[in-house]
DNA sequence: AGCCTTTGACCAGCG
DNA sequence: TCGCTGGTCAAAGGC
């Protein structure tokens, strides 16, 4: 927070995300080690993290997409089951609303699925890009609404774009302010939101 | 007309 | 081998 007080200029914006994303990285470790609960949920579902920690020059990257939905976590993981895809990764989005799915993640999708999941409250839809006839497509996505939070929708996507879609988040602008709202909801941000 | 969602049926993996 | 379950297909209807 030091730093990014220290580095806070309008016209460093790059600058001011990375140091918002790793402050909210710190963040979430300190939590995931304090009460075992996000960290902990997301290695069970996910088997295996092939890519832990992002470096910090990854970290950049993922950013704006990490962040534009409020809150993102991600998973990466590999199935062992046959029957599913091989390469997947989860990420638990926090929607803006309860109306809201699937949550936008710059890519065009469309449903062709939905099915109750035995002992699961809400619905699994499942969703495919919507270029897969026209560029042989393979990404797929299934949400799946958490039960005992229902603004929380995990994401699971298979596969990866062969059809040239860029992962343009239109909410990247709002990488500061998300911060915020999330230091807030922590009580740790005190002062203005700018 | 074209693209989308919905939904029941079908198929395949797993125990 | 068989039943259960989850993932996908495809027809129908809506926008």
């Amino acid at each position: 927070m030091c730093q990014l007080q220290k580095h806070f200029d309008p016209m460093k914006q790059d600058v001011c995300q990375y140091l918002a994303v790793e402050i909210l990285s710190s963040y979430d470790k300190a939590l995931s080690f304090l009460n075992g609960t996000a960290l902990s949920r997301m290695i069970s579902k996910g088997k295996e993290i092939i890519s832990p920690a992002p470096s910090l020059s990854t970290a950049k990257l993922q950013s704006p997409q990490l962040l534009a939905d409020s809150s993102t976590k991600r998973c990466d993981h590999a199935s062992n089951s046959t029957k599913r895809k091989m390469v997947s990764w989860t990420e638990y989005v926090h929607a803006r609303s309860r109306e809201e799915v699937p949550p936008r993640d710059g890519y065009s999708w469309r449903k062709y699925g939905q099915k109750h999941i035995l002992g699961v409250k809400y619905p699994r839809e499942y969703y495919r890009c919507t270029r897969r006839g026209l560029s042989n497509c393979a990404a797929t996505k299934m949400v799946q609404r958490s039960e005992t939070e229902p603004t929380v929708l995990e994401v699971i996507y298979g596969g990866s774009h062969s059809c040239g879609q860029e992962n343009k988040n239109p909410n990247s602008e709002l990488v500061v302010q998300a911060m915020c709202d999330r230091l807030n909801q922590e009580g740790l941000c005190r002062g203005s939101n700018s």
